[in-house]
DNA sequence: AATGAATGAGGCTTCATTCAT
DNA sequence: TATGAATGAAGCCTCATTCAT
């Protein structure tokens, strides 16, 4: 009983904490279900987090870390834009299932009403991918691949929105249903067609033509 | 103490409640505030709705009207393709302007972590916009004006995540905060910019081509 | 609108009231439900009683004054020993049938906790009959008819426990169940049997011989 | 702050919302008050009982207990019978003047408007001690101690009647006022003297004869 | 004078946080 | 240091009472 968390045991509390605060929102998440469902008491987490919030913010830290890497992964600067796009949607689709609760997380942080706190995790969260896909773009443009009247930012912008969707259509309830039923059952449930569906419609959305 | 609650203190119940579900959720949400800021009292709500969760249900449906009506604003079959999404984008912005917490509203019902309830309001909501969107892009597909390999529920589905994306941009603090770091201020703050800039990638997306 | 409430109307709030009291106990009882069930506004009632508490005396009031009422008409003081305790059994059998609710009130007056009305209360209910049983029982005494060593008083008294206790036999719920359980169904269904088998066991609890 | 609710506290917890309970009834009950006159928090209460319903039947089957070992105290089978009723008269004063709440609890449950319940109770309750008593009235008829005419459940009903009615004159305000009224003040005091007379005339109303 | 909707204090219950062990 | 029971503020809801019509 007199032995530290061991680092699993810390990792397991955020792992849990977020798949309470994904599922059921900051208010709705309960400090001793988290507690139980990590197998530790309520109080030791008092011990690693401040309150409620600082837990919460832990998780928000590690849901974007993961979101990030997974960017990564499908990242690439070498890559020609429709297969970096490819990559994109296909790296969304992998890791929506394998760690629907990141993307949840994302959903859940996008509710907060403190402006303040708003600005500033956006700043973190969006910054660095806002700058890549602008910078890909104007690259593009440049080179004449694509739509030279888009204002890049404005191309970044309906780019990552689309990727935002997708995100939230394999991980939120109410996006996945939405999907069903803008797609039907067969298109939603076909990884490989809706991606490619949707490649299609960036490239044509940016402009895109080969050569 | 009046007689009877007018119709406009009703209205305003409803439309201080809305405020505070889209600001803080089903969950953070609290009666008394709602009834303070309504200026009427706690008891006077449960004469209208049962419990919190029937209020809720009750902003949630008068959102949901004011989408629809919103939506069929911009209406009108006749319109042409590219006049139609122009006119969508338009009223998109004008409705988000007079009436953000409608759509912050929406964005809240979308963290639910009830399927069954999920599914019912997917239905509700989506069903409609699906199936005129669909409709609105086979009806272009057949005149040979858009992608004919683009899969009709598709094409809308990528169409209304980005007009969702809009909406939310334009009303939740976390997506505005957002759309100045993908498209800078100056953009952002340019409804007319970005929405001819949003058309432009919506109609090239759904391969359009004139006459 | 604009009519003085009738004196049924007004006898009708007070049985209403009382049957609510009765049934639910005084913090159980409800004001809407009596003034719905009596036909009439919430308002009205607190025109013609100040508050809860009044209105409930006034049920209890009525309650006693039936009770009393009940007595009397056993009542005659020319009877011989033996046909008065046969009376106000036999009275009992029957004023419990009429209208259990009024001792199911003076079930609900004795709960009370509050001392200095419990003692009014009982000064003004029990002091009558006190002083009548007593009296007959110190008469037959001097008669001779009755046991000499008994204490008028604390014959009275049990005299008196035992009609209570047989006024909520046929007016309580539990005290039903309890009579059946004791006597058995058979009996306790028969008024006659058991209301015979109480006079004897009076009877013989006084010492009572014939002649 | 205790690392647990020591014994002693938990049974003070029963205690005092058996008081206040017994006083105020069910609906008048108040939590904070329980807590507060236990010398916890409102929140330990619902740790051990799940609501206020639970705690009220963790109060009514002490009370019960209590009730039956009483009785079971003043038992023995061996006893005479003028002897078993001396002992149980006594007891019940005992055991009143010790815990009068127990009692006004029994007199709470009385008020029960559930049928339902009100049965089961009365099952749990009555049925032991209506047994009891029955076979010791039939045993004494076989003896030819006590009348032959008398039904033996119904003797053993006027029996508990005239008992109980002496638990509520030692426990209840109401009961406690009204005995002084049929029995003075004096006779109301002496528990030995009022005790004679009630064996007296029980013993006298089961028609015992000595030998 | 009767109506019944509005009021708001008060009650039960939950849960983030504390702290004795 | 970890535990998890205890704390108590805060939230939802009810209902006796008021008062505009």
């Amino acid at each position: 009983m007199l032995k530290k968390l061991t680092e699993d045991q810390q990792a397991l509390i955020i792992e849990q904490a977020t798949c309470e605060f994904a599922e059921k929102g900051y208010k709705g998440a309960g400090l001793s279900t988290i507690a139980k469902n990590a197998g530790v008491s309520v109080g030791v987490i008092y011990k690693y987090y401040a309150d409620k919030e600082e837990l919460f913010h832990a998780c928000v830290s590690k849901s974007i870390d993961y979101l990030d890497e997974a960017l990564s992964r499908a990242g690439g600067e070498d890559k020609s834009l429709p297969d970096m796009i490819r990559a994109l949607v296909n790296q969304t689709q992998v890791a929506c299932r394998e760690r629907p609760e990141y993307f949840r997380m994302y959903h859940q942080i996008t509710t907060s009403d403190d402006a303040e706190q708003a600005k500033e995790l956006a700043e973190i969260i969006e910054r660095p991918s806002a700058k890549a896909y602008k910078d890909a773009i104007r690259r593009a443009q440049k080179e004449g691949l694509i739509d030279g009247q888009l204002d890049a930012g404005a191309g970044a912008f309906f780019f990552d929105n689309l990727m935002m969707m997708l995100h939230y259509a394999y991980s939120c309830t109410y996006y996945t249903e939405r999907m069903s039923i803008y797609c039907g059952k067969k298109l939603a449930a076909s990884e490989k067609k809706l991606g490619e569906q949707m490649v299609r419609f960036i490239l044509n959305g940016l402009g895109y033509k080969e050569r």
